[in-house]
Order: C-alpha cells, then sequence, then structure tokens
DNA sequence: CGTTCAGTTGACTAAGGTCAATTCCCGTGG
DNA sequence: CCACGGGAATTGACCTTAGTCAACTGAACG
C-alpha cells in the first residue's frame, strides 16, 4: 500500500514528515482488476502511477496485431511518460495482467509541487534519469542481439515474467513470431 | 560559442543575469579536432556537453566492428548519459566527425549547482526527460519497422546527417551490413 | 598509372515470416 | 469421470530477407 510507496520515494529522496504530509496530500490509490485498462492508445496520460501491488503490460496495436513494449512491476512508476509530458495522445494501450494497486499523482499537482517542494523536481530527475538509462540499455541490446539471445536473457533476466505470461507475449517482446520462438525454443533444447 | 547555449537554455528555464553568472563560471569550452574522441569505451564520462559547432558519432566496438548508434548535433546535448550518472564505465566511444566545439560542465560542478540553484535541477530534468522521449521513439520505430522503412524514414528525417557520413555508417546505424543496404537501395530504386 | 577503400554484385546460407494443419492443455458441462 | 471445445503452442512446407564471403567496379589521391 502507501508504506511501500514512501520506502522507495525515500530511497531516492530524504523528505521530512511535513513535506511528506504535504506531498501525500496529491496521492490517490486506485485499484485495476485484471484486464482493466491503465492508459488507452489515444488517450492522454495525465497521472503517474507507482505499482503497490498487480502488473501491468504495455503494447501497440497495430493492424489487429498487439506489439508488446514492456511491463510494469510493483514498486516501480508506470506511465506512459512522453504522452504525460508532451500532454500527446498515448500511442499504446496499458493494462493490467493481474488485480493491481497503484498510488497516482495527477500532473498538474506533481508540477505545482515542482514550485512548492525543490526535492519533488529532483525526485523526477531520477525517475527521468532512471527510465532513460533503463530503455537505453534494452536499445543498444536489441540492437546486439539475435532474437534467440533475446530470449535467453529475458528468461535469465526476468524469469518470474517469464512464467507468468503466454509464450505469444513473451515472443511479441521479443520482436518476434509465436512460431519463430517455438522454433528457437527447439533449436535451444537440441543443444 | 557560449551565446548560442545560453540561447538554448533560456529556452529551457529562465535564469536572471546573476544566476547566469554563476552558472557560467562552471562551463568550459573544449576544441575537438575531426576524429578526437570526446569519449573512449572504458573511459568515465565526468562531462555534459553542449555542441556549440561540428559534430559527433558514438558508436560500440565488438569484435573489431563499429556499431554505429547514434549522433550529436549541434544546439543538442552530447554526453554518454548512463556512464555519466552511474559513474561507470562507458560501453561505448563518441568521436568527432568534424571540428567541433563544445561547452562542458563536470559532474561535481553540476551538482553542487543543484543544491545552490534549484533551476538547475529543473534544467536537468527537462534534459533527461528529453532523452527519455527521444530514445523511447527510437526504440519504438527500430520494433516496428523493417530495415528498409528504417532506411526510408532515415533519409527524410535526417538528411542532413545522411549525405554527410558513408553508407556503411548509416548501415551499421539502420542495424544492417553495408552489402544489405547497397541491396535495399537497388530494390528501392526498382521501384 | 597503381593503390586504396567505399560501394556493388553474385552465390550461397541461415533465420524468421507466413500460412495451414495438428497437437496440447485446460476448463466446462454433461 | 469423461468428453468436448477453444485457445495456445508446435510443426511442416515454402518464401523472403539479410548475413557471409569473395570478386569486381569505381572514384580519389598520390
Amino acid at each position: 500500500m502507501k508504506g511501500n510507496f514512501k520506502i522507495e520515494i525515500s530511497k531516492l529522496i530524504n523528505l521530512t514528515e511535513t513535506e511528506w504530509l504535504v506531498f501525500s496530500k496529491s496521492l490517490t490509490i486506485k485499484h485495476y482488476k485484471k484486464g482493466e485498462f491503465f492508459l488507452r492508445e489515444g488517450d492522454f496520460c495525465n497521472y503517474v502511477g507507482f505499482i503497490n501491488t498487480g502488473f501491468f503490460n504495455f503494447f501497440y496495436l497495430i493492424k489487429g496485431v498487439e506489439h508488446m513494449r514492456g511491463f510494469f512491476y510493483p514498486d516501480n512508476f508506470i506511465s506512459n511518460y512522453p504522452s504525460f509530458l508532451l500532454k500527446s495522445a498515448s500511442k499504446f494501450h496499458i493494462q493490467a495482467l493481474e488485480d493491481s494497486s497503484v498510488t497516482l499523482i495527477h500532473r498538474d499537482d506533481l508540477f505545482l509541487l515542482y514550485k512548492k517542494q525543490p526535492k519533488i523536481q529532483e525526485l523526477s530527475r531520477y525517475i527521468a534519469e532512471n527510465l532513460y538509462i533503463e530503455v537505453s540499455e534494452k536499445y543498444e541490446s536489441f540492437f546486439l542481439k539475435t532474437p534467440e539471445e533475446r530470449y535467453l536473457s529475458f528468461i535469465t533476466s526476468e524469469p518470474e515474467v517469464a512464467e507468468k505470461i503466454p509464450q505469444y507475449m513473451i515472443a511479441s517482446y521479443l520482436g518476434i513470431t509465436p512460431e519463430g520462438l517455438s522454433r528457437i525454443k527447439k533449436r535451444l533444447s537440441k543443444k
């Protein structure tokens, strides 16, 4: 619940008890049933969330085909950050794969806090920096690895995810077809 | 020169003249000859730069093969931001493709400024956010496009770059071999 | 003129995509 | 408890694309 959020935040910035109280006034908690959408394509993302419990994925829907692009786990932030920052329409969907609980803050409240509390600005800087580092690494590894290598590093680095999602989602996440992944697995099992 | 830097910065944050003076005390200008390195693999990136004039690229060197990953233009920031932030060794090279002039700030000075001037923190938040948005888009388009489509969108969206770099660099940037690009061009010319 | 290196072309190979058929798995209902 | 239905996963046949390696062309430069 909110406890976890506070713990994670305090790893990034030091808020006094009063600062925390001010901050937490802008927070709300929302629950999502499995299958519900945090955000739909075309919508504007007005919130940044922190996942207390549950699990989300995000995907592009192009010509009827879902292109899985990533996952959001507990103790991490969830948002379409480009849409959130640029106030632009989202190009992808974010959907709950399990019943989930998310702590939300609205863009307007966050931007107000930047002025009142410089530490919140520092927090957002950390978040953006970490997001950047994360996506950079994904980007680079995508270039430098074959689908087979991506599959191997996926199941070893994120086994929890790999176990709880169906294989066609994994395939899509790796940028290949279900048939392709099936063959890769077969090939690997022969080694 | 520094003028341009000031103009670009003032698009992002409003600094008073005195704030600017404090800020600019941390800045130095460095010149790079064509071929010189802004950063080498294995080095620690201790600076963020702003390109006044010139042109840089960055690439991974893996088993003797250069993997071109991107370019830095005038009026933009240049750094290996993950290395800069995490104080980790750079995994790639950044090299000047032309004689260049860069305005630099050292990590220590920047971090000090965060405490003295909250606006600088805001600046860094903007920068990180923009970097994130940029690399996210590149990442997504890489997934959703074939090499041929990537080539077409590259030459239409960045014609200046496409014209001034040799074709084997373009191929590497698109994630294909020079031969592959040669065939793509041939295929396209037949249409 | 040669030398050099980027770019092209050809022959061959391997990896995935596509489409269709089949099998597997699991939940539901008789 | 078993039979059935439907989606997920696998398999096979065939195709397309890019990789690899080697040969060749062409332009730049001494």
